[in-house]
DNA sequence: GAAGATGGGACAGCCATATTGACGTATCTT
DNA sequence: AAGATACGTCAATATGGCTGTCCCATCTTC
């Protein structure tokens, strides 16, 4: 992809950025993509009796192994408590363990049980699988262009933390 | 996953689609991209007491004036009670009307009101400022590719209703 | 014209997921 | 020793979904 990332942006393109169907259409397929990739999971989730919350603790620990608390409730955005019930029902269920932190003895790090990894990969297959043929079915310029458009709606204090659980990649 | 010797593999052929770094990426990014762009909403809404639930069916209202109850049902794909609460309230505050059906008496064809215009202008205008930055952050071939690996994640049952949207554009 | 399908409204009750505020305990930092 | 931090927990509340049931008006079909 050829972007000058050096250059300040060419004020050619810019009329397109301003009228108002083109981020409409951004909105709407936002919408519908996103929550129908969200669907695809929602049938695996409910054999166990979970909902959409469980999913992203579940995935976001299966990223980042040994994560501290605190840290995924940056990365999820929602209270103390609304996360504590949801590692509640994923520890009672034998999918997540926590563990005393070494440097710190306040932390408690989350991690996956053998059980949870399974699961996790599990409800991933279907994410990849959609995903998966998204990708192939527009190119990989196309994924590129995807994946520069979604940085760009993450605002910059928030950046970090994407970066951070894409650092191995 | 088993890869054919024989075949020289480039770092950029199809394995990309099937490797998990590339999935997860975009599973975060749109997890990242789509709560910021709906949060970017949360204050205008809260100043007249409403939810997401109100702005979507609003947004949707706004951009197929005259829509049956029935069309914008299949859209938001929620039950008919869950809809009708929120129309109510919207109703209730003069920003959503409805008028019965020429073609169809029993259709209700919504609308919104000039407040009701006014107000989903005012939202979507903190829509379109995170949507344009990003655009511009990007470039337009990005936003290319964006649009096209979205619609490869809305289902081909769906995606009609989707087009049928823009069709417009 | 009668029967059935469809569009819409409304009742009751339930569930999942989020919120705020307050308070407690263990541990780390200064 | 004092204060900050990490985590847990209580109680109360809001939002936005759901199911099931029943109703009415209107359109379609035979």
């Amino acid at each position: 992809m050829a972007v000058p990332s050096s250059v300040s942006v060419t004020p050619t393109a810019s009329p397109l950025f301003l009228r108002e169907n083109e981020v409409r259409r951004g909105v709407e397929l936002l919408f519908f993509g996103y929550t129908r990739l969200t669907r695809a999971i929602d049938e695996g989730l409910a054999e166990q009796g979970l909902g959409r919350a469980h999913h992203r603790a579940l995935y976001f620990i299966a990223r980042q192994p040994d994560l501290p608390i605190s840290t995924l409730l940056k990365i999820l955005a929602i209270t103390k408590q609304s996360l504590g019930r949801v590692l509640t029902d994923l520890g009672d269920r034998g999918l997540v363990e926590t563990r005393t932190g070494n440097v710190d003895r306040r932390q408690k790090l989350l991690r996956l049980t053998p059980e949870g990894i399974q699961f996790e990969a599990q409800l991933f297959d279907a994410l990849r699988s959609s995903l998966a043929s998204a990708y192939a079915a527009a190119g990989q310029e196309s994924v590129t262009g995807f994946w520069r458009v979604l940085e760009g709606l993450i605002p910059a204090k928030d950046k970090a933390m994407v970066v951070a659980l894409q650092k191995d990649m």
